[in-house]
DNA sequence: TTTGTCGTCATACTTTCGGGTGAATTAGTT
DNA sequence: AACTAATTCACCCGAAAGTATGACGACAAA
């Protein structure tokens, strides 16, 4: 803004040099005055209408429009390790989520169901959980699980 | 548009009219040229500030910013209808969610175990689930919970 | 008034879950 | 080679969850 006032003021000034230069020259000698004053209202009318725009150039009007979020699920490798949650107990919460009995899920990863027991038993551990769905609500809080 | 014009024309028309008089009464006659030419400088300039403001006015830069809407959500009761399920239904199957037993689920509500476990069963059945984790991945899939 | 839905509760029984303990195997690190 | 972490598996027991069936009262609709 001040930047532009200052360059107002030195094409002002500037014109004042050139119009001295055209009224002693030119124009005062040769012509009627009215075409000094015609000049000089021209050039200060276009002058004005440039300031004019640069001061109305930053007239934006923001609109916040809200788009359903993306679903970005990025594993939360900090808080795995932080809990020490390992790979197959994270698998093994993931198929909790999903609605899976210890049985099925045995049965998914080809290993007994005491296996499975005792990854989710520790997983419950992990997460300070007493029930699978806990550890569901647990795991979705700390992004563990999309 | 074409009205600022005009008024702008209009003006200049008086001023004009209104230089002459000036010019052949005090102006000229008594002062200098340079007078005469600030006085045209500074009215077209003033006047051509305020045109360029009334051009520029209706000339706004809208800028949709788009935001990530934070996980806005709504019950779908179309479907709630569709599988016939009830509000204490749909409230229990929030806290089975919420990582509950029914037990706590039943102090919570202020009734009986049984009471929760007649409920979550006809709710099972309706979402053609056998577990409560299994009720609670159909739940969000259906919409009925967050 | 009858009918139907909803919410409540109970009893009995089966299945699944979760806790505890111990241990073998594999893979990676020091 | 020794050590550690991760994965695997087993057995037992009690708690929780789920199934089946029946019942009762409130309340609204037909």
């Amino acid at each position: 803004m001040k930047k532009h006032i200052l360059t107002y003021g030195l094409c002002g000034g500037v014109l004042i040099v050139l119009l001295k230069l055209v009224e002693y020259r030119f124009l005062v000698v040769e012509h009627s005055i009215e075409i000094y004053g015609g000049l000089i209202a021209l050039l200060f009318a276009v002058l004005g209408i440039w300031l004019g725009l640069k001061l109305t150039k930053n007239k934006e009007t923001i609109i916040v429009r809200e788009v359903p979020a993306p679903q970005s699920f990025t594993l939360n490798e900090t808080r795995l390790r932080e809990l020490g949650i390992t790979r197959r107990e994270l698998e093994i919460l993931g198929l909790i989520a999903g609605g899976l009995s210890n049985r099925e899920i045995a049965e998914k990863l080809f290993v007994s169901e005491n296996t499975i027991k005792t990854h989710s038993s520790r997983l419950f551990d992990k997460l300070s959980a007493r029930r699978r769905t806990q550890a569901v609500q647990m795991g979705k809080e700390l992004g563990l699980i999309p």
